[in-house]
DNA sequence: CTGAAAGCGCTTACAG
DNA sequence: CTGAAAGCGCTTACAG
């Protein structure tokens, strides 16, 4: 059997009240009384029943993240920066993923409802109805890197536009004129703006923009891979690659050199993301960084402020800018030396 | 105000005990008024609250997951091997990572008693003194490749010494006479049992075993990076490198490349734990499979299996048998054809 | 098949 | 500074 704040109470000779007084940061207790219960709490290893304070509080001191996925470095990296601020708050995360359909995150949403203060939401198939219908109007969100029409929300989104219009910029700017994109999942936000991006800076650098140059993808490695074979086979070929992820690049990249295509001299490869491994993926990852785990830190930073708030401030929607990082595979040869072997 | 049980209640003309039955699985209700509960219940959008369930039931329907780190693919698959099993049990996950040392860990297993119906631990800084002082003897545990002395416990472990000794002994058969290892981290079991078996294959292979050929590292790009400094000094200089796991054979092929020794030509890389972007590097990685998204997924049924027998149940030590993989990084041929470009 | 009531273990005004 | 008591929203024997 647990013990319960009765058994400290029965066992320090107080009220149960005293020692939920004395257990809690801010009771006001005599300090003597507050050690001798602590004490006492200590010996018979009495923790408080979470359930219990919830119940009484209407807090849960829990935050939920939602993912559509856990493939790949990106989503570990969001968790892990949001985990890292959840702590330093004393919040419990709350982790559910594999929602890729609408359905799914109805599910989720429903599930979470009465079990968290709060949610952060990356998923591609939110929408406003879906939210206002699975969520009562209290309860804070944080949408990370999907927008939702109508009622504005707390929000957290990268520049994808601008993103895919440094990179390509770069890659224009050093020569190429034909410059392949691995799209992204299909009706996918980011997908979307980063292949807009792409097009806009093919366009302002008057390079060939076409829609034999756009090659499906779903941001894996395997679609990278995929995507490469469908590339290889154009006329005239392009000498660059946008992959709209990493992982879609570092496909695209294992691909190319089985076919013994050399990466940068003969294809350039550039990506999105900087995923940690891309510095050490050879030829080095040109990319877009955006500070995954920083995103997931600054969710729930939001979060934690919205439900301090108790959702009544004013909402905010945050533009996160990129920055082009560029390493060996561009073969601008600003990067890293690329090795000739 | 969310609506409770009491509107529903109201709202039927009913009891709450009656809505209570009509809205759980096996409560016993007349099957029209269970719709017609049901019907309100969705109409005014009514959501058992968790706590109040909790705390009357004593379960809370959620498991926690400690890792020690979130770094790289590989606690990023365990997490997706285990929501995966969780969300088909209908359990809530709750993850928290970074307990890298006794205290952290003591800290997070305090946090988690009373909010989860069992803990997965995955840490090398347990033992079973913290294990007792810090969980009540009730509450289900499933150690994930950590070993505890004492009181047995529902473990998973992969059985390294095996899959090391796989691997190099296949260098050894491939004409491998100087082989370093490149060393997980410090007191890590893991990292240990490794370097065992790496040691018994060399014993066995009559191949050098000298401290000169095991250079530290801690599992990381970094580690695999700052080794290869060491690795290459060495005279005469070793023709293939054990790392003690993926991450740090990425870091170490990277930095070959830079000082521009070709892999696997000049000198060989094999890695351990296959995570998912093994395949995609180039070289792609030999390495010894341990199927991770398996191993979480085989600890949230073990934990639950454990949950449903309240724990009296005889507890299960499982070792998972892993698997070599041929790739490229080793060059003995039988892998995909490695590239020389 | 249904209801009244106790109880789960806390917190927090309200008195003193 | 401390205690008695109400209340948080459920579930579940116990009666009927």
């Amino acid at each position: 059997m647990r013990s319960t704040i009765r058994d400290v109470a029965k066992k320090a000779g107080v009220s149960v009240a005293t020692v939920s007084r004395a257990l809690s940061k801010n009771g006001i207790v005599a300090e003597s009384t507050r050690e001798r219960i602590k004490q006492i709490a200590k010996e018979i290893r009495y923790t408080p029943n979470a359930s219990a304070r919830s119940l009484s509080t209407k807090r849960t001191d829990t935050i939920a993240v939602l993912l559509p996925d856990l493939f790949g470095e990106f989503f570990s990296e969001v968790i892990r920066g949001a985990d890292q601020a959840a702590q330093q708050y004393q919040y419990h995360l709350l982790v559910s993923s594999s929602h890729n359909n609408r359905e799914d995150i109805e599910l989720a949403l429903h599930a979470m409802r009465g079990r968290v203060d709060g949610i952060i939401i990356m998923s591609p198939h939110i929408d406003a109805h879906t939210l206002e219908s699975n969520l009562p109007k209290s309860l804070p969100v944080v949408l990370l890197n999907c927008s939702v029409d109508g009622e504005p929300c707390d929000s957290i989104n990268i520049d994808n536009f601008q993103g895919a219009y440094q990179v390509v910029h770069h890659l224009l700017t050093h020569g190429h004129k034909r410059i392949a994109i691995i799209k992204g999942t299909a009706k996918n936000l980011d997908a979307e703006q980063r292949l807009l991006g792409y097009r806009h800076a093919l366009k302002e650098g008057d390079a060939e923009i076409s829609a034999g140059l756009e090659i499906e993808g779903d941001f894996t490695e395997l679609a990278g891979q995929a995507a490469v074979k469908k590339i290889l086979h154009l006329k005239p070929m392009p000498t660059a690659i946008f992959a709209s992820n990493d992982s879609t690049a570092i496909g695209a990249i294992s691909a190319l050199r089985s076919f013994g295509v050399h990466v940068p001299r003969e294809m350039a490869v550039v990506g999105f993301d900087d995923i940690p491994v891309a510095q050490y993926v050879r030829p080095s990852l040109t990319t877009v960084r955006i500070g995954i785990s920083e995103l997931g830190r600054a969710a729930v930073q939001t979060l934690l402020d919205s439900i301090k708030q108790k959702n009544m401030h004013a909402k905010r929607q945050v533009v996160v800018a990129p920055t082009l990082v560029v390493r060996e595979s561009c073969g601008c040869g600003l990067g890293e030396k690329p090795v000739d072997d």
